[in-house]
DNA sequence: GCGTTACTAAAGCATATGCTTAACCAATCA
DNA sequence: TGATTGGTTAAGCATATGCTTTAGTAACGC
């Protein structure tokens, strides 16, 4: 619990909030303001600022301030770097099935020589 | 923060943990049981049954006790389940930039004719 | 300048999280 | 049967998280 979060902690933690993801689904169809962003949601505007300063320090979201507006985007970078991990431990799990059943092949067919 | 977690929720959470993504490092490569998934790691058994318990109510992992080993495999399709969600999202944003780039030839092809 | 708009900063609070240690139980094994 | 192995339960503790309210500040719009 020393604060000394990997991207991929502070992605996948960024990601485990449904408001948090609201705002990622939100942000994929275009930029939008702090106060944009709020507006669908039932919470207080600084709950929202504190969302998207989870989103910003994960690297999901990028935003910069013009005049008195802060405009907010996603970064899809970020998103592929959790969905590449997630599909790395897929692909080792199906590879291994794949043995799995290559052996059992085997196994079958030296049984049908045996008999 | 009342404790209603949707499976998405939970499976992000999850897989928010160094240690926790660990165990699912080790369990796509095979079932094991909760000694041996806990004999490389640098903390007491409870701890790892505590984040094995988080990873089962995720649905990312399953066990079942014979004799008094438990023995942990991975539930592949839970893992699916956050893969599809990022790769929706990341969809959605190509699917808008290819629009948003669409738009800027119209304008490009516009402007040509003008000249 | 003066009010409004858009955001920010700070504090406080309830609950959650990630550990620990100590004690315990139930299946093996000698 | 008595010791060991493999796991479990419970309690306690420090820190993190997800809000809130209150009180700002800075940029418009008139």
């Amino acid at each position: 619990m020393l604060n000394q979060s990997s991207p991929l902690d502070l992605t996948f933690q960024a990601l485990a909030d449904p408001t948090r993801r609201a705002l990622v689904e939100r942000l994929v169809r275009g930029p939008a303001s702090v106060s944009e962003l709020a507006q669908p949601l039932q919470m207080s505007l600084p709950a929202v600022m504190q969302h998207l300063a989870v989103l910003e320090s994960s690297g999901l979201v990028r935003s910069e301030k013009v005049g008195r507006v802060r405009t907010c985007r996603i970064d899809a970078a970020q998103l592929s770097l959790a969905e590449q991990w997630i599909n790395q431990r897929r692909m080792e799990w199906v590879s291994r099935l794949d043995r799995l059943g290559q052996y059992l092949e085997t196994l079958k067919d030296e049984d049908g020589e045996e008999s």
